[in-house]
DNA sequence: CGTTACGTTTACGTTCGCGTCAACTTTCTT
DNA sequence: AAGAAAGTTGACGCGAACGTAAACGTAACG
């Protein structure tokens, strides 16, 4: 059983990104294809690699933080010393996402406040539009 | 009681950006510091407005989109189409931080099942490593 | 056999978010 | 009066993350 390929078109559509972007991952050394002569062919491994890309970039990480991580997720056969500093990386990274998880709800809180607010505002606003003008 | 206000360099040092920034931010339209002379002061007003600009970059909004947001969290004398028109992209803001934040608790999650797992292979090296060699 | 579709490499262009001079004024200090 | 310190306005530079255009390969379709 041949794992599934995908061209490159195949992968912009599903992943809604533009071949420019996928050629650029790749010479960035983020993303590895197959080739089948010249063009490339995408398995599993760089789907998974992909998604984690566009969720690392999401959340403001640079590709090349983000190449960096990708180890720890795809980790075949890692010597220790690699190992070691990958997870050190990630207890970084984790310890960084975990701080904006918490700055990004009191973000959202706040938020909330200010659209109560406004929404006071507004309805004191509805409130003089149904009164006769004076 | 006039309030108090800040020159540019108390201004870097409280938020730890540099000058060239907040000139930048002004340029774009972000902060207004009055004037004094040539001489820029800020006050509360630039202050909060600075410190929603450096969270909402944290969070991955461009500065224009920024830009856009700050009018809802300085609202003096705002008309009424203006407020409705902040409001709503204020959902739309809101609606995009708690996605994001349900994203950023999977990616928790799956980073910390991903560390369990390299760990796990650490005591395992850290075993052999005790062993007499063979 | 032409052309249409899909792919390739190479290379220059662009936007964002500032950094980094340069040249100058204003103000404080000695 | 003579720096030094802190401020100002240009203007050019730069790295990241692609966009875009040129020129070409190749494979199937009608």
């Amino acid at each position: 059983m041949t794992e599934p390929m995908m061209t490159i078109r195949e992968m912009c559509e599903e992943f809604n990104v533009t071949a420019r972007t996928l050629r650029f991952y790749e010479a960035k050394e983020l993303l590895f294809p197959h080739r089948e002569g010249q063009k490339r062919l995408y398995g599993k491994r760089d789907r998974v690699r992909l998604k984690l890309i566009l969720r690392g970039k999401r959340f403001g990480f640079s590709l090349e933080e983000i190449r960096q991580l990708l180890d720890l997720y795809y980790m075949e056969g890692g010597q220790e010393i690699q190992l070691r500093e990958t997870y050190a990386l990630s207890e970084k990274h984790l310890a960084s996402m975990q701080a904006q998880r918490a700055e990004l709800d009191d973000a959202i809180n706040e938020l909330k406040i200010q659209m109560e607010w406004g929404q006071t505002r507004l309805k004191e606003l509805d409130k003089k539009q149904g009164e006769p003008a004076g």
